[in-house]
This record gives structure tokens, sequence and C-alpha cells, in this order.
DNA sequence: TCCCCGATTAACT
DNA sequence: GTTAATCGGGGAG
């Protein structure tokens, strides 16, 4: 029996992230429905140097000190979008960055989105996973997960030694601490 | 107010 | 392997 979705997004965000690996992750668009598998996360927290909210209670970040279950997205490098749960309790300054997925249905949609057809190359990155499902702005920061546009819904089962632990990707500051998880094996993650 | 740089990607050489 | 694209946050002055 998997932990309920509403009890995971309550846990820190170090337990949160490998716990949310294979759960699927769908969005209403005008044009249909998508969804994918999560196949790559990372966990951020309040104490780490590398986290947005490492910094305290900003506007930008306030969702993050919101109790978990809201989405938290962020604008970076002047052109791409990418898309967090907040997780832990109120204050907290907690969330899961959502890195890569695996497309499951709504294909034309996300390779409308994103202008291109390999599946694999739909949502293998941050950027990509929030362009594919039609994240253009940030009007869904701060939104409640399962009461918008995007909701996640119970995926199969990961094998405790199906999930990898590695350093992160694609920052400065405390890269080497191993707060990133992926599903091994899997072609849909960001890196190889 | 200014200035630097980022939880990235894609298109180069 | 290297680098341009592109803009908002937040620290410095």
């Amino acid at each position: 029996m998997k932990p309920d979705i509403k009890e995971i997004v309550s846990w820190p965000a170090l337990a949160a992230a490998p716990a949310l690996l294979g759960l699927t992750v769908c969005r209403r668009l005008p044009q249909g429905i998508v969804r994918l598998k999560i196949v790559e996360t990372e966990a951020y927290h309040q104490d780490d140097p590398a986290s947005h909210s490492f910094r305290g209670l900003t506007a930008r970040t306030a969702p993050m000190f919101q109790a978990g279950g809201r989405l938290y997205v962020y604008f970076t490098y002047g052109m791409h979008y990418c898309l967090n749960i907040v997780t832990g309790q109120a204050g907290r300054g907690e969330g899961v960055l959502l890195r890569a997925a695996e497309p499951l249905e709504g294909f034309k949609i996300m390779q409308a989105n994103r202008s291109i057809k390999d599946k694999k190359n739909l949502a293998n990155g941050p950027g990509k996973l929030a362009q594919a499902i039609g994240i253009l702005d940030t009007t869904l920061s701060g939104k409640i997960l399962n009461k918008s546009s995007i909701w996640l819904e119970p995926g199969e089962p990961v094998e405790a030694e199906q999930i990898i632990i590695g350093p992160r990707v694609g920052i400065r500051r405390a890269a080497d601490a191993p707060m990133r998880f992926y599903i091994k094996g899997s072609p849909y993650v960001s890196k190889v």
C-alpha cells in the first residue's frame, strides 16, 4: 500500500522526493489532458544554500513556506520555467523540483508545446517538463495541488532498489549534496 | 537604481 | 566541449 499523496506532501522534502517517483502528474489543458510518470526529482529545504528558500521568505518564494501540497513555479535563465511541489509543514520552506518525467498520455499536446516529436526528449529536464505540460508563466505558483489544473495520481510502485540517489544537477552551491532521486535505467531522466 | 547571475536548453565549433 | 539566449530576484551601493 503506497502512502496517500496528501501524506507524502506533508513530509520533509528529503523524504517526499523519492516517494514522488513513479507517481503520475496530470494537467488539464484546453486541448486535453496530459499525464506523465515522474522519474526524477530533487529536494530543497531552507538550510540548503542552493535553495530559493535559503535567504528567507520573499514574494517569489512565498509558496515554499506554505504547508505542503502547493505548487511553486519559478522562472530562470531568462527563458525557462520549473515546476516544484511544496512539501513539509508551513513555515519550513521546503520543496521538491520535478526534473524529468515519462510521457504517458497527451503526446500530441506535448509535442506541439515542445515543437519536437521525440518522446524521450519531451520532458527529460525541468524546463522541458514545464514547457511540455503548458507552463508558460508563474501564475500557477502558490496554487493548491489537486484543486487547480494540475494534480497527482497514484502510479506504478517503484522498488526501493530502483531508486538512485545522487548529487544535484545544474547548481553551484552545495552541488555535491545527494538530494537528487531518479529511477534506475529510465530513458527519460534528464542526465545520462 | 544598478548589476550580476541562476534549481537550463539548444545550437554551435 | 563551449556558449548564446534572455529576464527577474535580490544584494550592493
